[in-house]
DNA sequence: ACAACTACCTACAGTATTGTCAACAGTGAG
DNA sequence: CTCACTGTTGACAATACTGTAGGTAGTTGT
């Protein structure tokens, strides 16, 4: 027979973050909508009321997620930019892997669930100006780039990246190697963009 | 007092068409998980049991939307490439224009559904091979086009058409009109493009 | 050691959701 | 007109899901 397990007692921040990743799953697989809490309960080994204790509701653990959705993209925003030294080049990499484990995904349900729209457009806007500055230095003397330019493309790297990571692989062809067929399309979107920046610098 | 309302009496095409649209409402906005035979019944003005009448089950019912879709984004591809006279720009502004009315969500759906990866990647094979059909006339003389570089741009312009679709307008300054400040970008874009074949051709 | 605190659990209640059934009612063929 | 066919429905059954209640058991401070 069972052998009784001694029962765990984890500090609230560890059971919540445990529980996050589970629930985090099932938001990725089917969405907001998707999410039972026995499932998130057997995936994490604790019992559902256990999740009911720390979110208050269910809705209040889609609001958890959905906050630390928000977080995890400010985050991978904020390190992208600050490794980009300058050359342009690892800027475009980090862009596309920074939405890998099902980030992509996990940011187009919060933008679904946030009708309000501001927060996360300061963020982009502090990235264009950043761009921009880096753009100045690589002017030629007397030229002021366009903000327009910079501005599309912050835009087209970022839309081109999510949507690569939701679909790109179901476009790469059939006998190719994910990893690298996917490194091989950002090398080559890398320099289409350092190919539009010198002919506009 | 309410008056009893005659049985209307559909046939079946129109019946399912009915309860798809309902039901496609549902999908884009909550995915598949969101789905309730109730809600869609309401929406779509009949009983839930018609909804099984017509489709079994509710698995059923997911399955034909995620049928629907596929046969929709086929459908939307041929037009686009049919309308593309071979200018390039047109053919951008229809990839984007293709994903509208949640498109996107829904093929993103359909794409978690199905894992099997195959069907949809001849589309695309189909869609590279006419767009290098088309570079080779443009191309100078004694010079063969990178069939690489075709692949590239087709998928550039799906991720970014798919990505702008899904986020797009969250990335837009605040006090843009979203018509235009999405015109404005494709127009960008398009020009982008224009300026990589020229310089490749 | 013990007392307060609270993370955790089992059992249960209430509601929602899918699916079944039998009957009803348009429709078209003969 | 009559009858077979089937789209449609309300009522019901079975299950799934969220949330509550009350008690158990680690942990920490005194």
């Amino acid at each position: 027979m069972a052998v009784k397990e001694k029962r765990v007692r984890r500090k609230p921040e560890e059971a919540r973050a445990l529980i996050l990743d589970a629930a985090e799953k099932s938001m990725v697989a089917d969405g907001p909508a998707g999410i039972r809490l026995q499932d998130v309960a057997k995936a994490a080994g604790v019992s559902h009321p256990t999740i009911l204790h720390h979110f208050g509701s269910r809705e209040g653990l889609v609001r958890a997620l959905n906050t630390r959705t928000l977080e995890d993209f400010r985050a991978a925003l904020l390190a992208n930019m600050k490794a980009t030294t300058g050359n342009g080049d690892d800027g475009i990499a980090l862009s596309f892997a920074m939405y890998r484990n099902g980030l992509a995904q996990r940011m187009l349900w919060h933008l679904q669930a946030n009708e309000d729209p501001k927060g996360r457009l300061d963020i982009f806007d502090s990235i264009v100006d950043a761009l921009h500055e880096l753009r100045k230095n690589f002017a030629r003397p007397g030229h002021e780039p366009d903000i327009a330019d910079t501005r599309n493309v912050v835009h087209m790297v970022t839309v081109a990246a999510l949507g690569d990571a939701l679909i790109g692989s179901r476009l790469r062809q059939a006998g190719e190697k994910e990893r690298e067929a996917g490194a091989a399309f950002e090398k080559w979107f890398s320099d289409l963009i350092t190919l539009f920046m010198t002919a506009k610098a």
